[in-house]
DNA sequence: CTGTTAGCGCTTTCAC
DNA sequence: GTGAAAGCGCTAACAG
């Protein structure tokens, strides 16, 4: 049976119980290299045996830093950022930070909202991926609000960049390009362009990218087949291109939700196995390679770009400097483009 | 171009700007009935002239409370946790909640460390939602020791349950028996369970309620086909089920991800279109209905269940009690098990 | 290497 | 309905 629970132990406590003064508790946590090592070893028994455990919001208040960086993502539900900001957490925690999950659900809206509101005082940087245009006016005075009182931001788009804020993209222009290169390689013609819709930021630069491919192989009747990124979207264009004059041979889709929808389309039309019509999504993740036919994909690795995200910010906040493994995207060949 | 950016705004200087008391202008957040219509406005005219947003570190430190859960989750890279932490922090945003995201990444190590560190002790309340067998007396101990602290505890799944914790936890059994007799209805047999390791806590209540709609129907002779929760190995056990001399005419998946890898060995075998082999999966995401032949589950509605969720943690927190919708389990007719 | 001394910015009785 | 005062638990100079 539960009885009173002993008030949590404070620092003065652990003070108390070793013989020290609370200062040089606090500097076993803050600077262990500067206490004597009999001394350290004293307190850390007090801490152990009392059960102390730092209060956070008292540490926070006097240094002015929370350990704490925001993850605002444009749709958690999404495989893609759901990979991302598992590399995020993992990469903040080996670092001491913690992470608080935004999710914008596409908003804007939201977005402003959650700019505007608590958070962002609470918060020593904030990464923000998204892939839709969230660039007003407001939104780009609330992260200079933000940046004035030293909360550090990354980009994860093209967009919004200027102020002081970081800016890691991946460069979709290249994703495109290598997808539409590694059909064309295998002889395939035509290749279409499977959605892209004016709310994302990225879909001009897939467009361009397929362009460039195109153009260098000498072709210029390209197809186009813009849609909403949602499989369903996706699944009735990719119907259009299959009853269309110009049969294409290859798919280049915009992301994986597109893909699936060809897919669907594509088993529809009898014509699910591959080798036919190849398909290549311009983005990479685990679900890539738990469906049949395994998908081809051009992308990122999300651990490694995740931790070189989460790195990045967190090196801007204390001003370090840590490597950061190579994230460039490339092709990971599998079923549904084989040869 | 930027100039030495004027410390942030504190309570004082709303305080002076306004002509009112520290006191007031904390009122007007904290309980804003109790002050006068008219002193609000006044001090709501200067928080927004000086851009004042109270330093959460502070009131934290004062008040006891943090306004923060955490989310602990066995995976966030699966969609059905993904799903699940968009709800938990719509739900905790609406009622002026952050959410800490803390992935476990199925590893009993990084529960205890994530129990034991930092987190638990600047954060009002945790929700542990992972189906992995984590029941180890290190895990009991920190839980009991953070619920004597002060934070609330909501589980996710029926292990750990017993001190004071809240639990809220899906009928397993129940949507195995749903999706076995859905497929029995039909007059498919015979039916196997398709994954269900030990190192999952549900594990046994799919088992039960497979076993339970079989003997209903007064089948006694059942297909047991466990696996692992991976896709690779969910194909290898159902390509063996198909090369087998029981034949199974329905399939019961214990999640996605198994459900996936059926879906690859029967397209392998040509068994792709629905129809022939019936198959329904245990758990409800957005994927289903993206693929093709789109899945037929029987699972619960995420969105409301996370939200059930932070609703019931944070009522717990508060002291309040909010009304939550129903979210049992239900089957969801898809193309994977048409008639 | 360790102790002393000031607060960080806010909430919260308690009076008025 | 509003103000005055007293810290919450910790860190960061500054001495010694």
């Amino acid at each position: 049976m539960t009885v009173t629970s002993p008030a949590p132990a404070t620092m003065i406590d652990v003070a108390r119980a070793a013989g020290v003064s609370r200062a040089t508790v606090s500097r076993v946590f803050t600077s262990p290299s500067t206490v004597a090592e009999e001394t350290r070893t004293k307190v850390m028994d007090a801490v152990a045996r009392l059960n102390y455990v730092p209060n956070s919001a008292a540490r926070s208040l006097r240094s002015g830093r929370s350990s704490t960086i925001a993850l605002l993502v444009g749709d958690i539900a999404q495989p893609f950022h759901s990979q991302l900001a598992k590399a995020v957490a993992h990469a903040a925690e080996a670092r001491g930070y913690s992470v608080l999950l935004c999710d914008l659900d596409h908003s804007i809206t939201r977005l402003e909202r959650l700019l505007d509101s608590l958070p962002l005082q609470g918060v020593d940087g904030v990464i923000l991926a998204t892939g839709d245009n969230v660039d007003t006016p407001h939104v780009r005075a609330a992260i200079e609000d933000a940046e004035d009182r030293g909360t550090k931001i990354l980009l994860g788009t093209p967009q919004l960049a200027g102020t002081g804020t970081l800016v890691m993209t991946t460069d979709y222009e290249s994703v495109a390009y290598q997808a539409t290169k590694h059909l064309l390689d295998q002889g395939r013609w035509p290749v279409a362009l499977l959605g892209g819709s004016t709310a994302s930021v990225l879909s001009p630069f897939l467009k361009s990218g397929y362009l460039r491919a195109c153009a260098e192989a000498g072709h210029s009747d390209v197809i186009l087949a813009p849609t909403e990124y949602s499989t369903d979207a996706a699944r009735s264009a990719t119907q259009e291109l299959l009853e269309s004059s110009q049969q294409p041979e290859g798919i280049v889709a915009s992301s994986v939700s597109v893909a699936l929808g060809a897919m669907s389309a594509l088993a529809d039309a009898g014509l699910g196995a591959p080798g036919r019509i190849g398909l290549v999504a311009c983005e990479e993740v685990l679900l890539a390679d738990q469906l049949r036919p395994r998908l081809t994909t051009v992308g990122t690795k999300l651990d490694l770009q995740g931790a070189a995200m989460a790195d990045a910010l967190i090196d801007a906040i204390q001003g370090t400097a840590t490597e950061s493994q190579d994230w460039a995207p490339a092709l990971i060949l599998r079923e549904s483009s084989a040869g």
